[in-house]
DNA sequence: GCGCAATATCGACGCACGTCGATGCCCACC
DNA sequence: GGTGGGCATCGACGTGCGTCGATATTGCGC
């Protein structure tokens, strides 16, 4: 009852209609997670590991970030469900959501976009 | 000499391996120009305006916004690639650039993503 | 249960950004 | 060429957020 990562849609895409501003302040959320250089940086990082899983204790020394920034960026991207984690003795290993990607990539450019192209 | 606007990616995508601090710059920039839920209505109405283009003078009402605050947040969206301006008299239509989201959408979640899927 | 190691949380600081009123610029019209 | 309207720019204010050191929490091993 406390994993809600169902790959449903959050709203509309942006190109299909005026979005409420509801939807808006929802879309606009999930960017902002993704609005900081180290936040980017810190998925790829994540996603390159062998098994796209990675212990927190390495993303500091790479990312020239203290270990409470790091810790800040994981939960940023954590509760906006681009991150999960599982912890592994002392160690808490996180992976990244590709559903939850995936949606945010087709709300910006579903398939269904190519027919409103008006040239 | 005046429109880089060629549909050129900025960086891999975000799955597809490390990225370096300057490659995760660029797209944090790309991101945080959508971070803002007037932001992103903006380009939904203009979106879904007929021939996706509209004047600036029918945001201003519609957004609850002054009329500087919406004429800042058409120009983060201009320097950042997603929308473009043309005059016609007294009036600036602005219309999107499908291009420019396009790529944002396949940086995030290309159609390469999927075989890297680690279950 | 005690100490250690890994990570999260807290409090504070500084900067970036959203917002607005006032003002300037550009174009059409007379 | 003077006037009016649409839009951009400027300056200022308040808030949000990235960053860090210090501290708390959690789990392992002895």
């Amino acid at each position: 009852m406390s994993k809600p990562k169902l790959p449903v849609p959050l709203c509309p895409a942006i190109l299909d209609g005026e979005l409420s501003r509801a939807q808006a302040e929802k879309l606009a959320a999930l960017f902002r997670a993704l609005a900081d250089p180290a936040r980017v940086q810190l998925l790829s990082l994540i996603a390159a590991q062998p098994g796209a899983k990675a212990c927190a204790c390495h993303f500091t020394e790479r990312m020239a970030l203290s270990q409470p920034t790091v810790s800040h960026h994981l939960k940023v991207l954590r509760e906006a469900g681009l991150l999960e984690r599982e912890r592994r003795g002392n160690w808490l290993y996180y992976h990244v959501v590709p559903e939850r990607l995936a949606i945010v990539s087709a709300t910006i450019w579903p398939p269904t976009a190519r027919r409103a192209r008006h040239g």
